[in-house]
Formats: structure tokens, C-alpha cells, sequence
DNA sequence: GTCTATACATCGATAGAC
DNA sequence: GTCTATCGATGTATAGAC
């Protein structure tokens, strides 16, 4: 990320910090203005508007985001290891930015048309046609890698299972028992166990 | 639900539909004033503030939510039906009201120990001495009904595989091939996916 | 209980000096 | 570029007539 000056830094990173937190809303151009170091007219002289300024942040996030993601994940991997890579990648994604996620499943009710035209600008960058899980499970399928899973589903049970811990843990931390995000191994348990009941189930054998 | 007077049902209904819809910060009360057909100071005579307005609604939609997909699961059933009937009922509950999952996600980060008290309360109200689901699992478990997964993880598939395309279906709109809320099959098609994912994996036969 | 009018604070945004 | 000062609109909440 470059920035045309120190100033626009600043500001950057306390709109990400303030927008993040309380949303478009709750966000208050004093609050940036003050943790940036700076004043009100300063934000306005570099962003005409709030709105201008949160379209910025949103944008930023997405792509950090997807960019993050996609990056460590390739198509000629067997799809377990595809699947592995992608949960792996999107869990440590996730897990220091619940703030993100949180942000975004609220924000997107308002910029859903927006907020889709970022993600496929995404994944052209990347060269993908579509949506790369989608594309991938459906090639899963037709080698006979797995049994003919409905693509759609995979992905909603896939992002389910993987974005909710974060974004409802506070209340978990009251409502489920052990549950703790900040125990170091949580990551990994958590991962272990998706991909385990993608794999397996719960059935018992041969039941 | 009973009333004290009908300006106050009408007040409540449009509390709801302006604070589910805005959230809290988002909300204000003349919007919600307007839509009862009333004026604000009417507003601050039945409910002291907006705080205290807002905290009467949230309550309101939590325990309206676990009533309903509390009241017609049970202990006695066998673990397939038990998960069977929990997801059925989730799903019934949240399709009308996406806007109400939306909501919680959102504020829960603020309210979370209130909102944790409220759930204890709903579930001793039914007999539960903690969370009905994770009880139901562990004694899957000792039973032999299920191979012995964790609990935890456990209802984190079966919250987060329920919640998540409701929550960000404007945006997966665009991002799923065919993905449509509004199909009429859809609840049941859903419904099937999870299940079938929980009891079958992905593995093909005898992998 | 219900209204109009208004107090008082704070919002986003701008004018204008430097 | 950066600031102070301030505008006009709008926020929650209340006073007081009926």
C-alpha cells in the first residue's frame, strides 16, 4: 500500500480502527480526527466526505482480505489439500480481524452490489473466471474426488463453519463451555475439526 | 406479549423494525416516532430513553427466538431426530428473520454478558441447566450414538452451517451461482445439505 | 396521554487565516 | 497542508399547555 503522505497514513489507519469497531453509523469523523492526531477539516480536505472515506476503508479490507486468502491457494492441489489450504488460510485470516468480518456481515446489507464487484475484481486479479471454491469442488466433483456434494452448499458450509466462532465470540465465551479464542491451539483445533466432519462426519464406522 | 396500552404495541413495532433494520447507532427516534404515528416526546414518555428502548426490543427478539426453537425439540428424541428437529426449527426461524440474526451479530459485541443472561434465562425456563445442545451431544457421546466428536466444535458447524447464508445473503447473491433465498424449496434444501454433510462427510463410499 | 415548542449537544462539512 | 472558528442540520431529551 502506498500513501501520498504521512498525513493520509494517519488518517487511513484511524478511520480503519474507528469504522472497524463502531461502524458506518457509529463511526464519528471527530473520534478518526482525534486518534489520527489531526482535525476535522484535515479528513475533509483529504476525504471530501465520510462517505468517501469509509467506501475507502471497505475496499481496503476486502481486498487485504481476499488477497490474503487466495494467495497460498492453488488449483492443480488435490481438492483435500485445496480444501485444507483454504480453511487453514481463512481461519488465520479471520482470527486477527473478527472486527473485519464483523464489520462486513453488517456493512453488506447496504453495499451488497458494491461489496460484489470488489470480490470479482478479486479474483480476476488472480485469474479465476468465478468463485475459485465453487469452480474447484465442481472439478471434484466431475474427476470423482468426492461424492456429488451440491457446490453451493459446500461453500455456505464451508465460510459457516469457519467465520461464525469469530464473529459471535463474545457471547460464546458465556454460552459454550471451554469455548476460548485466545487459547494458542484454538486455531488449529478449530481447523482439525471442520475439516474432520467434511471428511467424515459423525456417523460412526460403518454405520 | 401483553400491552399496557395500543401506542405502546405501536411503538414497539416500529422500535423493531427501525432498530433490527439500522441497529442501534443507526436508529433514530424520529424515524421510529414517525413510523408509530406518534411524536418523540410520546416516545420518551413511554420509554425513558433510546437506551432503554433499545434494550426492551433486544430482550424481546432474544427470548421470541429460543422460544420458538426451544419449545418443540426434546431430550427424549434420538440424537438424528434431536439434530433433525434443531436444525428445522433454526432454519424456520431465522428465514423470516434474517434481519434479526443480522442484528444480534452486531450488537452482541457490545452487549454480550446481558445477552448471555438472557439465554440463561430462556433455558432454565425449559429445564436446561446449561445449553440444551451441548448437553444433547455429550450424552449422544456416553450413549454410543455418535463417534465422540467435540461438543464445542460441534455446535459451532451446526450454528455457523445455519446462520451464515441467511446473514450474508445479499452478498452471496452475487458470489454463489444460484444461490436464492427465495426459492421455496430452499429451507429444505438447506436443511438437507447440513444434515447430510453432519451424518455423511464428503468421503466417498468405503474411502 | 398526547401534543408543540424548544433546549442543548453534536453531527458532517466548509470558510478563511496562515 | 494545517489550523480555528463556525455554519446549518439533526441528534436525544424535556418543559409545559391541553
Amino acid at each position: 500500500m502506498e500513501f501520498n503522505s504521512e498525513t493520509e497514513r494517519k488518517i487511513l489507519e484511524a478511520a480503519r480502527t474507528v469504522f472497524l469497531k463502531k461502524g458506518h453509523d457509529g463511526a464519528r469523523m471527530q473520534e478518526i480526527a482525534d486518534l489520527a492526531g489531526i482535525n476535522k477539516a484535515l479528513l475533509h480536505y483529504y476525504f471530501r466526505s465520510k462517505e468517501k472515506l469509509f467506501r475507502t476503508i471497505f475496499r481496503q479490507e476486502i481486498f487485504l482480505m481476499l488477497d490474503n486468502i487466495f494467495s497460498s491457494i492453488s488449483d492443480s492441489d488435490t481438492f483435500y489439500t485445496f480444501t485444507q489450504k483454504f480453511v487453514h488460510e481463512y481461519l488465520k485470516n479471520i482470527s486477527p480481524r473478527r472486527n473485519v468480518m464483523r464489520f462486513i456481515l453488517w456493512e453488506l446489507e447496504n453495499s451488497a452490489d458494491e461489496l460484489a464487484n470488489w470480490f470479482f475484481e478479486a479474483f480476476q486479479k488472480r485469474g479465476f473466471s468465478g468463485n475459485p471454491v465453487i469452480l474447484r469442488v465442481e472439478k471434484a466433483i466431475k474427476d470423482g474426488e468426492i461424492r456429488a456434494v451440491d457446490p453451493q452448499n459446500f461453500v455456505l458450509n464451508l465460510l459457516g463453519m469457519s467465520v461464525f466462532p469469530f464473529v459471535a465470540a463474545p457471547l460464546l465465551k458465556y454460552i459454550i463451555p471451554g469455548f476460548d479464542l485466545s487459547r494458542p491451539t484454538y486455531l488449529e483445533e478449530r481447523e482439525k475439526a471442520i475439516l474432520d466432519l467434511i471428511w467424515q462426519g459423525i456417523k460412526k464406522e460403518s454405520q
